[in-house]
DNA sequence: GACCCTATTATTAGCCA
DNA sequence: ATGGCTAATAATAGGGT
């Protein structure tokens, strides 16, 4: 009265433990009655609800039973399909991407060569396939060139003179008020004295006071000597 | 009393008919029941039995259902990895690929950007950023370059005055001959018969071989007459 | 293995929430 | 679509042939 099953204990008949059957007989007929089953149902299903079913089972032999509502292949493939068919797509875009940037790289590869070829020719080389024609395009264009580039470079220079007379200019400028200056002060003890005595008179009554401010002051302008 | 289904009839509940159920609601909670068992069976069957079970549904949508057992399911999932690897390394073989071209277009627009300002400066644009150090190699190169066009138009202009003055003087030289044929036979008569008869002795011991043979294909050239 | 029998359990159709 | 309920059927364990 323990049990009627090879595999539990204490279990009434009909009811099991889902676990592997130890005795092998009642593997056997288990496996048999139970793969029986699943296929049954495998067809019920396929059939009650219009879909696609396919049971594979492998025995512990190595037997294959199966059972599909449709082709076996075919349910297979599809089930490849499904997995395959994103990586496909990706696969497509990227060779797509591959191929536009190939094409890219055409056409800068042409005109890099047309602009070499045009860099070449404005220098002088390699005239030898180059038509009367063409050279004389060529030769008006280069002559024209050198007037640019002659005449920018002209201008610079007439900047640059420009900007080194200035500073000439300037520097003559002080030089000259710093002679004036000396013959004021240094020479001015020689001959000034007898001068500036009378100046002075005259001076304050006419309009002679340039000369007066320049002398007034002449402290302050030690750095900055300059004439109008 | 007919019938508590909805796709049979006289049947008592729970008995059923194996055949499409018309009732869509129907059929879809009995494909989720059904599939959920047949599931359920496959798994037992391979826990019970020891054996490799899978199960593969897809519902009328399209919708993929499977059920593999331990094995079967390794396989699967190391049939999974080995596919994911291999894209996986594929799309990293392509992202590569797809780097490498772009760097080599950043290349190529980094020389076309050059090339380009080159052949601008060449062609006297684009001075205002030039240092007069700049300005000064490339007046030398213009001037360079109008040298070697200019020499290269001067030795085509000459190799055509050439071939020019070749034609030219082939045809003086046949109408040297030709003056000279007509000296020989229009003026002859007047002076030459006495000189003829001294030099055709003479020429035919030295090297005067060029009359004779002139005067042997006198006759080809009757039709062209002029003296120069 | 295959098939039958039987007691028992498992599944599920129909219905409801 | 999911899950519970229930009555009814289906599946099946254990045994025999």
């Amino acid at each position: 009265m323990d049990s009627p099953t090879n595999h539990g204990r204490r279990m009434v008949k009909g009811k099991i433990e889902i676990k592997r059957i130890e005795n092998l007989t009642s593997r056997q007929v288990t496996f048999s009655k139970r793969r029986k089953g699943l296929m049954k149902k495998a067809h019920e299903l396929s059939v009650l609800c219009d879909a696609q079913v396919a049971a594979i089972v492998f025995s512990q032999k190595g037997k294959l039973y199966e059972y599909a509502s449709s082709d076996m292949k075919k349910m297979i493939e599809r089930c490849e399909l499904h997995r395959r068919e994103y990586f496909h797509e990706e696969r497509l875009q990227k060779e797509q991407q591959v191929q536009d940037l190939k094409d890219e790289i055409t056409i800068m590869v042409n005109s890099i060569e047309l602009l070499q070829r045009h860099c070449r020719r404005l220098m002088g080389e390699d005239l030898d396939t180059c038509s009367v024609e063409e050279l004389k395009e060529i030769t008006i264009q280069i002559e024209k060139s050198l007037t640019i580039v002659r005449s920018r470079k002209a201008k610079l220079n007439e900047d640059e003179v420009g900007k080194l007379k200035a500073e000439i200019a300037g520097k003559r400028e002080l030089l000259n008020e710093r002679t004036r200056l000396h013959e004021m002060f240094e020479e001015k003890p020689l001959w000034m004295q007898s001068r500036n005595l009378e100046s002075e008179k005259n001076a304050s009554s006419s309009g002679c006071e340039n000369i007066h401010i320049s002398n007034v002051e002449t402290d302050l302008f030690i750095g900055l000597p300059r004439r109008v």
